[in-house]
DNA sequence: ACAGACTTAAACAAAT
DNA sequence: CATTTGTTTAAGTCTG
């Protein structure tokens, strides 16, 4: 294990390790940090090499092959920047020396970086680093395009760059496997590598089979499991838009959630329509169906006002008859449950990873939850109270509402209920290709006119 | 088995 | 007259 190496050889490693190289050389650099002051032990005679440091040369390496080839690619003085130096400090691994400015870094990276056998063996250190890093990136990707593949997304972006909250802006969902029982539930992978499902806790009966029926599948979420509408919506909304899945929430809550996202906190009866089809491709279907489901609950629940207006009716919300029918459905709304459950694993399938993921690398979920959507933020923020209201009534103990803790991470186990398609609604096995691709065209947010929205297609 | 919340379907009436 | 809006009833699902 001795990291020195004949210059030729660091230079061919060079050469594979920049040879691959793309935008993920700059990862790199993010290990600056390891600590090569263990593992340089490098006994070997220094060697004459044309290796050398070279301050101006890189922008994406932390040195560069002093080849005449390269240095005609450099790009000379950086207005002092360089990516062995930041923050007054040299960045060489394991050093953090500091230089108080440009030239003196330089007069330090070339009297304490030069060419020798340290310098030489940490260099190439540096090379495994950028190559584990590379392998592990490899890795990532592949494991993200099995994830995309176990979800039936197709990525119409080359780029395998996660992009965690629209991931699936051009969703397409099959239905390819064999339709199974909704009782009987089998476990079949769609690949071997990857999970059956990304949930890890409970007795999971979410299979891959019951992703095909993403569309018609009823599935709620429960406020008990303190899950934000709007959060859910707001991390999910390119999914919702372009997924023909059923948001896990009630009626009510979508329509109470419609009538607060707007400006007046008002909406007429066609407005909450429109709201519907706008943020969920799911009710851009069987129109006939969910209206009348929404009337039904506008006209049931006491929470929902109806004010004579001006210009005719509009619907408001009561909040406090909405939160006092909260205890109720939480303590003994089981139908919900599972649909909150449900959602975590399919709905959300992405949140959960994504989530993991941020929690490692310290990324902060929700800011780009609402972000490029003040609205949602907006809602975000609203539904954060209904949130606590929910939790008041939830943990009596209230040792459960840790404030930190992000509403995903409050699911639990899975289980999926499968609703039967709807007989009117046999557009062949890959209806939700249908609408996957459909352009946001729904942006508008005068949500009046009633757009031809494939209702009834039949 | 039951209760309660929820969905779906449908009948009906009034308003547009 | 057709459609939309609103109300109501009924049946069914689901789970603690």
């Amino acid at each position: 294990n001795c990291f020195c190496m004949i210059p030729t050889e660091l230079q061919q490693l060079w050469k594979e390790v920049t040879s691959s190289h793309t935008a993920e050389e700059t990862a790199s650099n993010n290990h600056s940090s390891l600590d090569l002051s263990t593992t340089c032990v490098s006994s070997s005679a220094p060697s004459k090499t044309s290796l050398i440091i070279n301050p101006h040369a890189s922008t994406n390496g932390q040195l560069s092959v002093h080849t005449p080839k390269r240095e005609s690619l450099s790009h000379e003085e950086h207005s002092h920047s360089h990516p062995l130096y930041g923050h007054g400090v040299c960045k060489w691994p394991g050093c953090e020396a500091v230089c108080e400015d440009f030239q003196s870094f330089l007069k330090h990276l070339n009297s304490e970086h030069a060419l020798d056998d340290r310098s030489t063996a940490q260099c190439r250190v540096q090379m495994q680093v950028v190559q584990q890093l590379e392998l592990q990136l490899a890795k990532d990707k592949e494991r993200l395009q099995a994830m995309m593949t176990h979800l039936h997304v197709k990525s119409t972006e080359p780029k395998a760059t996660p992009q965690p909250l629209n991931l699936v802006s051009s969703v397409t969902l099959s239905k390819t496997a064999s339709e199974a029982s909704p009782q009987s539930l089998p476990h079949t992978p769609t690949t071997p590598t990857t999970p059956i499902t990304p949930v890890t806790q409970g007795p999971s009966v979410i299979t891959p089979t019951s992703m095909h029926n993403v569309g018609p599948i009823r599935r709620r979420y429960s406020d008990k499991y303190n899950v934000p509408i709007s959060s859910d919506i707001a991390q999910n909304q390119e999914f919702y838009k372009n997924a023909e899945v059923r948001p896990p929430f009630t009626y009510a809550s979508l329509i109470r959630q419609a009538i607060l996202e707007s400006p007046e906190k008002q909406l007429t009866l066609n407005e909450i329509y429109n709201w519907f089809t706008r943020m969920f491709a799911y009710f851009r279907r069987n129109a006939a169906t969910w209206k009348n489901a929404v009337r039904h609950n506008l006209s049931l629940h006491k929470c929902f006002v109806r004010v004579e207006n001006v210009k005719g009716a509009v619907w408001t919300v009561d909040e406090a008859e909405f939160q006092k029918r909260r205890p109720q459905k939480i303590s003994g709304n089981p139908s919900l449950i599972k649909n909150i459950q449900t959602s975590h694993t399919y709905c959300s399938p992405l949140n959960a990873a994504l989530q993991a993921s941020m929690a490692e690398n310290s990324i902060p979920l929700y800011t780009t939850a609402s972000m490029g959507n003040p609205a949602l933020g907006n809602l975000a923020i609203a539904m954060k109270e209904e949130l606590n209201g929910a939790m008041e009534h939830t943990n009596s103990n209230g040792s459960d509402s840790s404030p930190g803790r992000s509403p995903m991470q409050a699911m639990h186990p899975v289980h999926v209920k499968e609703e039967p398609l709807d007989p009117d609604e046999n557009e062949g096995p890959l209806s939700l290709v249908t609408t996957a691709n459909h352009s946001p065209d729904f942006d508008h947010d005068r949500d009046y006119e009633d757009e031809p929205v494939n209702e009834d297609i039949e």
